[in-house]
DNA sequence: GCTATTGTTTGATGAGCATCGTACTAGATT
DNA sequence: AATCTAGTACGATGCTCATCAAACAATAGC
């Protein structure tokens, strides 16, 4: 797909992450298990570590979609002990895309496949 | 990825296309190309023919990008004489996931990655 | 009937992706 | 120190994707 340029998203220390270029963060969004976890995370007000999301694969998958997430920057994690918060960056997904999110979140509602 | 389902939007005769499920049309939207196209779409209020598109792929790579947008419901194709005009469906995309056409195409303003 | 012109289809190909299991690392607990 | 817990890193694997060139189909003009 020729995923051209991408911002290092998740710096050494903690630095400022940048929010990719909208065909990054089109593809990150662009994936059943993703946006699941986007769900999740935009449904609870608090953070969740990995542990906490009902999802049909691996940790070392999810932690492989957290990569791809965090290196959008729609995700933001912090170790807290041994687990690791993971947090929906909204304010910065909305001033970056205003308006995105929000519609995406509010055409997940019901994703299930029609029989 | 593990596509699943996906509507054959597309019929054998012009019948009622149907908007795919976010994360098929999320998928469709997350590429350079298919970006590109519907930006010049959006641009353009007359429909486009397939030749009309500045594109840097060949006439096959189009075709099959048009194809990929086709099935997600995301444009629409009519013969007419020997070329063939594509139009955005911006009605029905609006109301299949309000707003999500126009921030998409609001971010795309600024594509072009920093040096 | 030939011959542009316009777009689709059909392999083929190389790159990227989602997935897994196993091994590893770093905090916590005992 | 030994161990449990939570998550990451590393191959490996099979699949999908974007791309092309070449062959095909349909329409228009000569």
């Amino acid at each position: 797909m020729n995923r051209m340029w991408q911002a290092p998203a998740t710096d050494a220390l903690g630095a400022p992450p940048a929010i990719a270029d909208i065909t990054t963060l089109l593809h990150a969004l662009g994936d059943p298990v993703r946006l699941e976890l986007i769900r999740a995370l935009a449904a609870a007000e608090d953070p969740i570590s990995c542990g906490g999301f009902q999802v049909a694969v691996t940790k070392s998958t999810l932690s492989y979609h957290f990569r791809v997430l965090r290196d959008a920057g729609i995700i933001d994690q912090t170790s807290e002990g041994v687990r690791k918060l993971t947090t929906l960056r909204r304010r910065e997904l909305d001033a970056a895309y205003p308006g995105l999110l929000d519609s995406v979140l509010r055409a997940s509602v019901s994703t299930s496949r029609p029989s």
